[in-house]
DNA sequence: TTGAGCTTGTGATCGCGCTCACAAAAGGCC
DNA sequence: GGCCTTTTGTGAGCGCGATCACAAGCTCAA
């Protein structure tokens, strides 16, 4: 089967280069634009551009450039975004809510079908337009509106077995929020969106140059105390 | 100056492990952890976790494992997390109120000092406690705070003009949760957390395997109509 | 039609990160 | 004390991803 392998690397890239382009299709009356450009504006180098859309075939023309709209289309199509995506969030706390009244979501063909809580005092409630239902109606609703992807946004204790219940529904693409590693089967794809791991980080190389400059500081400070320079 | 060099793929998974050891710390007596439970905990394999704390040191008893509590120190240390961090964050809307009262950033050492926005509706107005300040006051306010790390929760539009303004008050860290690139200057360590960008990947590899499985299932009834099997 | 000027597409190379496999070291048991 | 079990620490090998550099191919002008 010829299904030609797309590198992880360049699939976690193609949302950006979408991003810029749909920019592009907007912004001017030009209709093409080359990896040189394409490059500045997804943050990345012109030889990833090029090299990356050459795993998709050959959309563009030496000499000119790459079409804007035929190369939206290409990156739309590859992405499975020609269809709507269903989706279920799972968890209506603070974070829930924000991201079931995030417009971003359905402007990118992703709709929020379903919400799903355990706390009483929440579920039947509206929510962004939708009633939260209890977690135990899951695999119902998940059957029935033909939810494919699952957003869990519920506290950390709890991430693991939501996951368990949304692959026993039959969801294969989790979103997962909570801060807590989710282990799911082989065939089913999870992805982690972790704030503070995040910020963790950022003070890993925060405190690594703040170090450099102490160390800098305090050698200058012996330096200039050492007679004779 | 010796200051070895840890991996980026290894500075990634240090927050996981940290939250893994803290569980561990808390949940139960045993005071040592091996390379194989403390994989299986973070979700990945026992070489990988014993080769990214060999970056750190030699801090494992073979035959034993790891003591839990000096780990979990050495790890904060590493992280720079026994210090606190000032964060700013700019744009009060719907994302930006919501992280503004995540309680998960002080749990972990990260002080939510300063809110930010333009829009003249919320500034002055008091979100998760604090006063929302104009966007015009953010150098003074960085400065005198001493804010070391930024998050920009504002719409696309605005959020290169935000890190720009960031990094011209001093910040050295930015958390971009806009959907938009934005560049910084190499000095500056910039991170984004896209959440549209994690469905449209999930949508790349749900829709494959609905591919694959829609030929499968064309495979079969070409094979089921050919005489002679 | 030919040549100049661009820009793509891609082989080649390099480096990082992951995995494997095993020697080294520690503890416990007889 | 010596042997057996357990688990770490790490050198070696490998594969993926990034970058480089250039031939191929397109447009335009004369």
């Amino acid at each position: 089967m010829p299904t030609r392998a797309i590198p992880e690397a360049t699939v976690a890239r193609l949302p950006v280069y979408l991003r810029a382009l749909l920019d592009l299709a907007e912004g001017r009356g030009e209709s093409t634009v080359s990896s040189e450009e394409l490059a500045r504006l997804a943050g990345v180098n012109a030889a990833k551009v090029r090299k990356d859309f050459s795993y998709l075939g050959s959309y563009g023309t030496r000499g000119v450039g790459y079409d804007v709209e035929y190369l939206l289309y290409q990156i739309t199509r590859e992405l499975g975004l020609t269809q709507d995506w269903p989706v279920a969030i799972v968890g209506v706390g603070n974070l829930g809510r924000a991201l079931a009244s995030y417009k971003g979501f359905s402007e990118r063909g992703f709709r929020i079908l379903a919400l799903f809580d355990v706390d009483e005092s929440v579920v039947g409630r509206k929510v962004a337009g939708l009633d939260v239902r209890h977690l135990d109606d899951l695999k119902e609703v998940v059957t029935e509106s033909g939810i494919s992807i699952g957003i869990i946004a519920t506290p950390p204790g709890s991430a693991q077995e939501v996951a368990d219940r949304l692959v026993d529904a039959g969801v294969k693409s989790i979103l997962n929020f909570a801060p807590a590693v989710v282990n799911v089967a082989p065939d089913v794809t999870a992805r982690r969106v972790d704030v503070s791991i995040e910020l963790q980080i950022l003070s890993f190389y925060q405190q690594r140059t703040q170090a450099i400059a102490a160390a800098r500081e305090a050698n200058r400070r012996l330096g200039a105390g050492r007679p004779g320079r």
